[in-house]
DNA sequence: ATGCAGATGATATATTGTAACGTGGTTGGC
DNA sequence: GCCAACCACGTTACAATATATCATCTGCAT
């Protein structure tokens, strides 16, 4: 059950993304273990945010064995360093990035009803909270802009 | 020990505000009682966001006896449903609104070196992102806006 | 071989959050 | 007054999320 091709929308499938993965992890100076592929294979799999034991659960499956949380977090926080995955923070839960190499500030958009999760790009949105956050005289890292609401499929 | 006049800015403190978080409780159709009035002092009393389990240790001293966070997390629930709190999603933890009345959407700075966090409302930038979030199909409820990097302070 | 470094395993524990049910006090109808 | 209904809160148990610590393994350089 390697990589079954479902595609969301126009994003990368299967092996593009998990190139495009292993690439920005590379660039990031990690490796890309088997482990490492497992866990990023579990993510990619999951539609919707998938907390850090829904994916050792997965994990566990494919490979038969006891995986630790413990382990898939470390490869999780590797991950979002590399900009190949994202915290939701709102949800306690992590979505793969599809496009690693660009890395603009996300946006969430979090159905309450169905839980389905939308990222949208929007650099004026996202510089705006850059620049008002400046004008406060504090130095903006990471923003988290999350929307809670309802999807357009539960409206 | 009851009201202890520190003024953090130029907020309302201490008696005023505790009377604007207890009359919007009441537009918001919930009682006041001593229990609530001693998890709102607990949360005040605290600079920076405060989680669940912090203020049932301050209540559980200033009470001389042990109240679980259980009964916390369902007042502080109350509170947020108010605008009398705030939840900070990327800290798991809640600050006390120092204006429940009026109804901005928040927006955090939360320094990752000291902790402290402070509230700016800029309706321009909120409205953005609301804006996109409808742009995209997606009905905006609660927008969660927090950035993390480094106070003035700690620069 | 030896030693080192990075990755993972294994275990324990800390922190955060809910569920379920009981108790006591208040209120309103009778 | 009495009862029922409701609400707030207490109590206990537990689930879910996250981190700390130390052990083991593997590849690689010496």
């Amino acid at each position: 059950m390697a990589t079954h091709a479902h595609h969301h929308h126009d994003h990368p499938a299967g092996d593009d993304l998990i190139d495009a993965a292993r690439n920005a992890m590379a660039r990031s100076g990690e490796q890309w273990t088997a482990m490492r592929a497992s866990v990023f294979d579990a993510l990619a799999a999951f539609e919707n945010p998938a907390s850090a034991y829904d994916i050792a659960d997965a994990v566990s499956k494919s490979q038969g064995r006891r995986v630790a949380a413990n382990s898939v977090y470390r490869i999780l926080d590797l991950f979002v360093a590399a900009n190949v995955a994202t915290r939701v923070e709102s949800a306690n839960a992590y979505l793969a990035n599809a496009h690693p190499d660009c890395d603009h500030d996300c946006i969430f958009l979090v159905c309450d009803d169905c839980g389905n999760t939308t990222h949208i790009d929007d650099d004026d949105v996202t510089q705006g909270v850059r620049a008002a956050a400046r004008k406060a005289g504090f130095k903006p890292v990471r923003p988290v802009i999350e929307v809670r609401g309802t999807c357009a499929d539960c409206a």
